[in-house]
DNA sequence: CGCATGTTTGACATCGTTGTCGCACCGGGC
DNA sequence: GCCCGGTGCGACAACGATGTCAAACATGCG
């Protein structure tokens, strides 16, 4: 009766006539071992289909050679930009990704970290679902690397990628009420607790502020609750709204939706950039003017900033690195027209 | 000098004044200890805020708790989708989701398989690159759990799900000829040599057939050949192209950017059905017609098949899952004018 | 009371690898 | 001839958990 079991590293010294411990330096590219011998382990592995159990690895080396990645939302075409990137980053340094979702729930975002954790994991690369409670420092152990994108942490020590949303925001609002004579600008987004809802609202109030208009936000709990009958209430029973400022990619698709559903037409009856940028938004009709947040640059930064402390090669300060958007003028905002 | 590694079994066992074995056992809430003890060890482990170490885990019990993903795209939101729902269901069993993209290429495919492979993953849930070489069961071994979706892959032992590709892309075709008197329609796609393409064309080809139309395919190898150039060439130069049939979603884009910046308008100039449908299909103008995919649920099934190979649950021969599509019917292909 | 039966418990080996340490060997400088 | 430092190599323990097996203990029955 054979033994099915795959070949491990015994098996292979054995076969070559050489200790554990040389077929091991073999394998992490030591130096001290003469030419002869790493050519016949090096062929016997070969010969043998030999495949390093990475579990063992890791559990003798404390290092797991995987990361962590968490995000609201899977299917966000935010987010899937800055998961591709992410795990391009990581495979590029020989690290695998553990993806997982918080699905916006800080409870779900601690579940999902405990078990990122208990797997070892070497660094974290995530959204938070929330910023204000530190909800994140009293699951992370302290020495864990982590990087965080999109949403900062208030008061933690993690490194941090974002764009800037303030005056992103500030241009954009700032572009429909100077170049289009918007007066009745409304911004629409959801979950105010986040960071960046509050810092693109700020953003909004800066510019309708600098015009001597009054701002107006209409904020939700959850993206749910964003229906067309929401919709009318909100902006044309008082009636006068010129233009709405949507503050991310799921409220856009809502409001447009919404919009259509009410029959007002986008471009004429009203006003609209959105915040986030996606792949069909030039094929609208109106094509849709958006402030394109980098994401694929996002998330390749972000990783990039987590394997420079894994390296070692940065260990001070928490870092904060801020990209810049673009605003992408089409359509909808009036221009071209 | 405190011992700053975080507490493993051995503090819980030493604290409690139980052996390493016993606490072992209440950590798998195995049922052979007295309530006393068991609470005892709940309290220390709560205590020291112990982590159990799942690579410790993993590696003495032959179940790393993981399994792998691989899609060619992480941002096409099919992929997105699916990877989503496997995600939900790995956690509801309690598995982490390893994530990789191929990129589409069966070389990259393997080097990841291979990476996935030697972490110990329980499983593995895979859209392939290619399905005509064999290079899939020569990677992976024989023993472990595979699923793929999407494409399936010849002559392999492994379960499948996808959709009713040929059937579906019949039907697609056959309305736009029988309801829209189309006479001239080309498929556009790319990467002939995956199964799914071919299925869809030979959909298309049953259609044409059976209408007395002569087919015309123009397959391309990769997509970055969609060009509005090229479009041009194919369509156009010759004359007489009726309405399209796209392959695929990546395709359905660059066939509608090329097409805008051909100055050609769907719905008027040329009918068009796209083979996957997506989030904003709806708000285009003309809004698109499209073949669904149950994009979550492939993600979703393939990864229940997974786990039920897993639990051992079912042990036979390969089994496939053909799921149905649902074609929307909107105003690209000529509907609601 | 003795013995069979079943429950609780722990000592020890083990998973597959890497870390520690020490030994043997080599050539070179005194 | 002797000591030295560097190289090449291997024996052994260790990482943090689980599997094996047998001992200790409680319980029920004749």
């Amino acid at each position: 009766m054979k033994k099915s079991h795959a070949p491990t590293l015994v098996d292979v010294a054995r076969e070559a006539g050489v200790s554990l411990k040389t077929a091991s330096r073999v394998l992490n590219h030591s130096v001290n071992v003469s030419e002869k011998k790493t050519e016949k382990i090096r062929k016997v592995m070969e010969r043998l289909g030999y495949r390093p159990n990475e579990l063992a690895r890791g559990l003798k080396s404390r290092k797991s050679a995987a990361i962590g990645m968490i995000v609201p939302n899977l299917s966000d075409p935010f987010f899937s930009s800055a998961i591709k990137a992410a795990q391009e980053e990581a495979r590029a340094n020989g690290h695998v990704v553990i993806l997982s979702s918080s699905g916006g729930y800080a409870d779900v975002e601690r579940r999902e970290i405990e078990t990122l954790v208990r797997r070892q994991i070497d660094g974290l690369v995530i959204a938070p679902a929330d910023s204000h409670e530190n909800h994140l420092s009293s699951t992370i152990p302290a020495d864990l690397p982590v990087v965080t994108f999109d949403e900062p942490v208030q008061s933690a020590r993690y490194d941090v990628v974002t764009v800037t949303n303030r005056e992103s925001a500030r241009q954009a609002t700032a572009h429909m009420i100077e170049r289009h004579n918007a007066r009745s600008v409304v911004a629409i987004g959801a979950r105010p607790h986040l960071y960046t809802c509050a810092e693109r609202v700020a953003g909004y109030r800066d510019a309708m502020q600098k015009a001597g208009l009054a701002p107006r936000t209409c904020l939700v709990q959850h993206e749910s609750q964003l229906t067309p009958e929401w919709l009318e209430k909100e902006l044309f029973v008082s009636g006068g709204v010129d233009a709405i400022f949507s503050l991310n990619w799921v409220c856009t698709i809502l409001v447009l939706k919404g919009l259509r559903a009410l029959g007002r037409q986008v471009g004429r009856d009203i006003l609209l950039i959105s915040f986030d940028d996606f792949d069909l938004a030039e094929m609208l009709t109106p094509s849709l003017s958006a402030v394109r947040q980098p994401s694929e640059r996002l998330g390749a930064e972000a990783t990039r900033l987590l394997f420079e402390r894994l390296k070692g090669s940065a260990d001070g300060e928490p870092r904060s690195l801020v990209l810049p958007t673009e605003l992408v003028l089409r359509e909808s905002c009036g221009c071209r027209h």
